[in-house]
DNA sequence: TTACAAACAATAATAATTATTGTTTAATAG
DNA sequence: CTATTAAACAATAATTATTATTGTTTGTAA
């Protein structure tokens, strides 16, 4: 890590109240330098080269510090256990990000949306969209009262 | 079930090439009769009250069946393990149905999304809408050329 | 430089999912 | 209507992903 980068994260870290340690530094470098979307597991293989003695659980619980901070995001932002649903009306979904509840939106309520299909063509590296699933992210009526409170 | 629902049921398994038994039956009915985005173990849990025998596995089993033949669908496509990107440009995702392969795509390309912005007040349930997450489904070009093959 | 809280490694535990195996059942040819 | 065979089943072992626990070490601030 340049010594500039260093500084930022030190920073950063400094702003959440996260001590600056070794391991944190090496995992946030190695993330850094990672591209497309790795699993905490592949973060790891990765930081062991530089740490050996390191801890999955070590980069788990690193990992979950740096989504709290929002440094980090979710690609999914509901990835948990498999979620099923029957094919019924188009609809999208208001996740929300702190509770993870997930309601259903009808396609037609989704006004903004009203129109916008992606076009086959405009796609780069020639993907075939067959259909949109837009999450809203955000917070559900309940979880805007309790923001700051534990999750119940 | 209904004998109409039922028939249809037979229906819909005799084009899948599937045999129809009375645990798939069961877990089909129970299934349509969830509301929201049930787990495998919800709805195992309920349909060990129709026929107590049944096996978690089963329920797995049939799910993927159901998934593969296009009646059911997942909530969240890309659902496996937590996966993680540094906050970046702001953009969405391309993933591949088939590899779940996951694309970024920069939300400027995403052209017909353009000025798409949900306004809070629109949105029903006190629903407040924080981000976009926009996954394009569809099929990457790799893909699109082994469609039939097993997935390498 | 000492004291205390936070972070760490090791590892046990849990949750979600998949694979294996021997038995039962549905489809269908006779 | 019965025999055959492939598919489906239950039971359960195994695997994978994740989280919790515990005793030790390290960073931070007085």
């Amino acid at each position: 890590m340049t010594t500039e980068s260093a500084q930022a994260f030190r920073e950063l870290c400094t702003r959440q109240g996260l001590a600056v340690t070794h391991q944190r530094q090496i995992i946030y470098e190695v993330m850094q330098s990672m591209h497309g979307h790795p699993s905490p597991e592949e973060v790891y293989v990765q930081v062991k080269e530089l740490v050996p003695a390191i801890s999955l659980a070590t980069v788990y619980k690193n990992i979950h510090l740096f989504l709290a901070s929002g440094i980090l995001s979710e690609v999914s932002p509901h990835h948990g256990s498999l979620r099923i649903e029957m094919k019924n009306q188009p609809h999208h979904h208001l996740v929300c990000t702190r509770c993870r509840s997930i309601q259903d939106i009808p396609e037609s309520d989704l006004l903004e949306f009203a129109g916008c299909r992606p076009a086959a063509q405009t796609l780069p590296n020639g993907f075939l969209a067959q259909r949109l699933s837009v999450d809203v992210l955000g917070l559900c009526a309940n979880c805007q009262k309790a923001t700051g409170q534990a999750v119940a």
